[in-house]
RNA sequence: GCCGGAAUGGCGAAAUGGCAGACGCACGGGACUUAAAAUCCCGGGAGGUAACACUCGUGCCGGUUCAAGUCCGGCUUCCGGCACCA
């Protein structure tokens, strides 16, 4: 075995204590800004799924690097959050001492792996001048009307009494002690994404993200066109319906409103069966997040008897039904159904026997309804008989805006988002609650506002946050009017930190502002951004939106963030599974160090497979990325000759494949061939027996990307000048990537029946007449007639009998 | 149900419509060794043959093409995400 272990560690202490990769403000050079995203320091450590992305990226720098960019690399901490704060009150500890102790060993961790990474830039979320600024920007977006707090649902925890995030919900279950979340009522501070709605699907357009990480963004935004249309009740008043089948409007046989929506109480007066209607109600508030969503399940209702709606477009009366297949938070909370044409009003009206109108005939329509295509012809529906389904939809439209009645409308599935917590250990809201002025913003000039210093993180049984308890810091002076009033104890969501760091990268101790305009104008967009598949619908676009607040505001130049985005697939276990310690699978990357070294390490998490797509780990493979370094290390053995600048004529052109080979797979990460190719690469070397100290130098310089430490050090042994990670990348020239002779293929109809050695020029007369005196194909096309003769220069010959 | 992705040796995987299985693991044989480990060399899709030849082979069925893992149409299975969004 090489000596990686000392290796590793001199090459580190080199790059770390020098200023090699620090990102320069230097606005002469072209600067280049890979991301990856930044991690949470959890108190398990790094496992080996970790690195997989920084490794990927930090090919992509120290590439860069070598081709004359200016590049910003930098990795930082996204420290706030619920595990930590739940370790540190299990441990009774304060959770900064837990969130210190994880940064320092995951730092300690990534260390090891020789990430060119600038850690003079370094950042934490939860250091208050950091924080500072995450607290600006919700200052300027309460300015802007676009924090606002309201009463809202949460996800209420029945096991451990608190509120919880969406995303701490797994299939209506507590994500930490498994029992059932139910629904509650309660004041939230929420941020109006929604507002960016159509944006963030319009400017899609103008980045590079992958197919599905765009379409799973439009997905969850979610934006249906339809129509706003009003319905009158027999008892005089006037209801809003959304449809996205205002086409469908002579078809609907009932109305569904949602069991929460007011106008349930206000009917309830009016309800013959209120009793019942009441009870409906009353047991669908209590049924949880699993049994309410549950699709399998029978949907259950009530009618309000006594009272009808009135269709519109005919004056027909149709009854008014609860159901909480019906949800308040989308359109207006009320349904107009059409049973015939929608599998869930279909499923409702035959259980409770409700009339079915046809109203689109389409030969696309199975034998049961409902039809729910759009393919398809108006009947039974007098005005727009006979119309299309699209023109029918038009008409109507024109028809509801004409009388008054409704207006053509979008809706998205997108909701606000819930930014409070009820928690200690997360940015605190900058805002004071006066009796006399309401919400009030502490000013710009008093931030950071700082977590007070508290002894006890535990939440009250109410679920109110920690800081509530703390009298000298909660109870303050209104900003405004002086009197006296209370601070916000929530505190922000662990995805307000992670929405901006990027910034803050490219002026990390800025005092005066969030960023500065030169190196914002200098630095950003981020050109090349990679994260996890999960973020999509959370953190990417989340951070998306902020920027877009930030840019709106005048904050940023740049309507988008990332310039580019890919995703790395995950690691798995040895045995296919995700790993996590429940399983047992995990592998700890420091144990994988001490056996194999950081190179070999980074050359295995790249050549493992395909970097967007997941992969198993499998300890036995590793081993070929180490025999492969061992070899490269014996390689000074083989040189001969001296200083030279110009290639041998046996490894010429092989190497200058590899050249182009390994610099064209980085660009689009299909890292694990580019190793293969310098793998073949190797063995040819060795099949060979010898090569030059130019084709050396060439060898080391496009390995020192994957394999830093072990390319310095035999770039340092067989004393070449300088670093090789400062050497200009390598070019390769196309007329050497060319063999003097190749090896065709000669197919008799299709089938492979010999080889012939040609010029890789040959025309293709002379091709065909060199192919035909080989005796094998001659014997091959004797007794048939060629119809067809194909030449694919330096591949194949086919001779179609 | 909807959206996205995948299916190729014993395994991880490669293949701008052009020789399927590069590269690596595991395995088998050989060399070195007292022996083992390490290292080096050789081998390998399946059937078939004494050996060739030949036949079959990239989830399934069809199509386009001189030529299909790759393109087109129709399925199946698996993985990931979303899900009563009217």
């Amino acid at each position: 075995m090489y000596g990686f272990s000392e290796i590793e560690k001199k090459w580190q202490d080199r790059w770390y204590s020098s200023d090699l990769f620090l990102a320069k403000d230097d606005t002469s050079k072209p600067k280049y800004y890979p991301l990856i995203e930044f991690p949470y320091p959890s108190g398990s450590g790094l496992h080996v799924g970790h690195p997989r992305p920084y490794i990927a990226l930090d090919i992509v720098a120290r590439k860069r690097r070598m081709q004359g960019f200016n590049v910003l690399y930098c990795i930082g901490w996204d420290a706030f959050g619920l595990p930590t704060e739940n370790y540190a009150i299990k441990n009774k500890l304060h959770p900064r001492i837990v969130s210190r102790g994880n940064i320092k060993r995951f730092k300690a961790q990534v260390k090891r792996l020789g990430i060119s990474f600038d850690w003079s830039r370094e950042i934490d979320t939860t250091d208050e001048n950091y924080y500072k600024w995450t607290q600006w920007i919700f200052l300027q977006l309460f300015k802007k009307g676009l924090a606002y707090k309201s009463e809202a649902m949460v996800n209420w925890c029945t096991g451990c009494k608190v509120v919880l995030a969406n995303e701490e919900v797994i299939n209506g279950t507590c994500e930490r002690c498994a029992s059932e979340v139910v629904k509650k009522q309660k004041n939230q501070w929420m941020l109006r994404i929604t507002k960016y709605a159509q944006r963030l699907i319009d400017d899609l357009d103008d980045v590079d993200y992958p197919y599905k990480v765009k379409t799973s963004q439009i997905n969850w935004i979610g934006r249906s066109e339809g129509a706003n249309m009003q319905f009158k009740t027999t008892a005089g008043d006037l209801f809003e319906v959304f449809t996205t089948r205002p086409d469908t409007i002579y078809g609907v046989t009932y109305i569904v409103i949602a069991p929460e929506h007011q106008f349930v109480q206000k009917w309830l007066g009016l309800a013959e069966n209120a009793t019942e209607v009441k009870d409906y109600v009353l047991t669908a508030a209590r049924k949880t997040d699993i049994e309410r969503t549950d699709l399998n399940k029978d949907k259950t209702g009530i009618q309000i008897k006594g009272i009808y709606a009135v269709n519109p477009i005919n004056q027909t009366h149709i009854p008014i039904w609860v159901s909480d297949y019906v949800l308040t938070s989308y359109g207006t909370g009320v349904v107009m159904a059409v049973p015939a044409h929608d599998t869930r009003d279909f499923e409702f009206a035959k259980k409770y026997s409700l009339p079915i109108i046809d109203v689109v005939s389409s030969d696309l329509a199975p034998q049961e309804p409902p039809f729910t295509g759009k393919d398809g012809t108006i009947i039974n529906s007098e005005m727009i008989n006979g119309l299309s389904v699209a023109d029918a939809r038009e008409a109507v439209i024109k028809w509801l805006e004409e009388n008054g009645l409704g207006r053509r409308s979008v809706n998205f599935k997108l909701r606000d988002w819930v930014f409070s917590r009820q928690r200690y250990w997360g940015e605190p809201i900058p805002i004071v609650n006066c009796p006399r002025c309401g919400y009030v913003p502490i000013s710009e000039s008093e931030l950071p506002l700082r977590l007070p210093d508290i002894e006890s993180f535990q939440q009250a049984e109410t679920g109110e946050s920690p800081l509530a308890n703390v009298k000298s810091w909660v109870d303050v002076k209104c900003p405004e009017c002086g009197s006296d009033a209370q601070r916000e104890t929530d505190t922000m969501p662990q995805w307000a930190g992670s929405s901006w760091y990027f910034l803050r990268y490219c002026d990390p101790f800025n005092d005066r502002e969030l960023i500065s305009q030169q190196a914002l104008k200098y630095w950003m967009p981020v050109d090349w951004y990679n994260g996890g598949m999960e973020h999509t619908t959370l953190h990417l676009l989340y951070s998306r939106f902020w920027h877009k607040f930030l840019y709106d505001i005048g904050v940023v130049h740049t309507k988008e963030p990332y310039a580019k985005r890919t995703s790395h697939g995950m690691i798995l276990g040895e045995n296919n599974e995700k790993m996590s310690k429940s399983r047992g699978n995990v592998v700890n990357p420091d144990d994988v160090l001490d056996q194999y070294g950081a190179d070999t390490m980074r050359l295995y998490e790249m050549f493992i497979g395909d970097f967007e797509s997941a992969a198993s780990w499998d300890t036995n493979s590793i081993k070929g990325c180490s025999r492969f370094l061992e070899r490269v290390f014996g390689l000074p053995q083989l040189l001969v000759g001296e200083q030279t600048t110009d290639f041998s004529s046996k490894l010429r052109s092989i190497i200058n494949k590899t050249i182009k080979k390994v610099s064209a797979d980085i660009e689009v990460m299909k890292f694990n061939t580019a190793i293969a190719s310098l793998m073949s690469l190797l063995n040819e070397i060795y099949a060979v027996g010898e090569l030059n100290r130019f084709e050396l130098k060439i060898f080391l310089l496009l390995l020192c990307v994957f394999a830093p430490h072990i390319s310095e050090e035999v770039w340092e042994r067989c004393g070449f000048d300088g670093l090789a990670c400062v050497q200009s990348w390598p070019g390769f020239c196309g007329a050497d990537c060319q063999d003097s002779v190749v090896e065709i293929a000669v197919q008799v109809n299709g089938r492979i029946k010999t080889k012939i050695l040609l010029s890789p020029d040959t025309k293709e007369e002379e091709a065909f007449r060199l192919a035909k005196e080989n005796a094998i194909v001659r014997q091959a096309i004797a007794g048939g007639e060629i119809s067809k003769e194909v030449y694919v220069p330096k591949s194949l010959i086919n001779f179609v009998l």
